[in-house]
DNA sequence: CCTACCGATCGGTAGG
DNA sequence: CCTACCGATCGGTAGG
């Protein structure tokens, strides 16, 4: 008998919580939705996880972890910054539309981690945002961008791409790629007429 | 005797309530919680307003209404649509520093919204992106604009002006004046050099 | 505006 | 993985 691999219960957990956190938030939602849609009794859970805290706490952090690895290797590519800027945008927006539901809850139920979990996830978000900035920064020190508030820059870059999560749906007129590139000329070339 | 007004315990409920979503989410708040902060007990607040529902919904529909109005305003303006664009920009930034927490529950805790009403909440805010969107479309037929996706450009400019709400924090840096000018300069502008 | 309380539901545990 | 159940807390009402 060949040993097949069965379906890890943990990772179907993992999953149905993040698509009901973002429906309900991490509050509106309860053990015994996230059973009910896995097709458990609440209780059963306590199996394969250790808490409703330790659900929210694996989510956050598989995502945050991705973001900073992003990060770290598009520094190291022999680009332009203006292509570095252009490559981490096109990362985020595919991370959500790949994985939408988890990197929600990243972004919005991250303050409901508990005390000591919540500082090293602000501190890691930290990290990656002055990472992104310094890129930016270094554009504009290179004279490939203008002279804006880095920081500025910065926000207004992760705050479009995250409307993707608000706005995108599969079969909608744009595809993930087309979403991509009006983006990204819109925040690097501007709205207005040249 | 001169009449005194006194002070409107539903004014203060509803304030309060916003702060607490803002922080702890919809779901996350309970009665008691809001009663704590406006110091009575969560059974007397039953006298000044109707359900935790009623709250939501004071709240979501009193931002939308100012939205909507000064959409209306702007569009009557003797302007280019470049300065109709910065207008809106400055106003949606104002409003987020003047009544931070209001425009918060209605940009994230809508959702929670009873179905008849989370209805017309959805319809409102459809509204006032059609007629934000077809500002954009029409600076881009008057040449004012670069021939972007107008639906694109409408949800950077938006999500833009919306992580001030995470962002902004009196005493900071930046004055929320300044804040304006930077982020108008990166979404009119871009990013990258001309 | 308070005390007292309702039935429902919460996250989680015991024990098998 | 389930049944049975815990104490705590929820939104809201009765009655004053």
């Amino acid at each position: 008998m060949t040993k097949i691999a069965k379906p890890p219960k943990r990772q179907i957990i993992l999953e149905e919580a993040a698509k009901l956190f973002k429906d309900k938030g991490y509050g509106g939602t309860s053990m015994r939705d996230i059973a009910g849609q896995v097709g458990m009794e609440a209780a059963s859970m306590y199996n394969h996880i250790k808490s409703k805290d330790e659900i929210l706490d694996s989510i956050c952090f598989r995502i945050s972890d991705v973001y900073i690895a992003h990060l770290r290797e598009v520094e190291e590519l022999p680009l332009s910054f203006g292509e570095k800027v252009r490559v981490l945008i096109r990362l985020h927006i595919q991370l959500m539309v790949e994985d939408g539901p988890a990197v929600s809850v990243a972004n919005h139920d991250w303050k409901y981690l508990p005390n000591a979990r919540l500082t090293e996830f602000t501190t890691a978000r930290r990290q990656y945002e002055k990472g992104f900035a310094a890129l930016i920064a270094e554009g504009i020190a290179a004279g490939e961008f203008q002279a804006v508030n880095p920081t500025v820059a910065l926000f207004t870059i992760l705050s479009a791409v995250r409307w993707v999560e608000l706005w995108f749906q599969p079969g909608r007129s744009l595809s993930a790629q087309e979403l991509e590139d009006h983006i990204i000329t819109m925040l690097l070339k501007g709205l207005e007429q040249r």
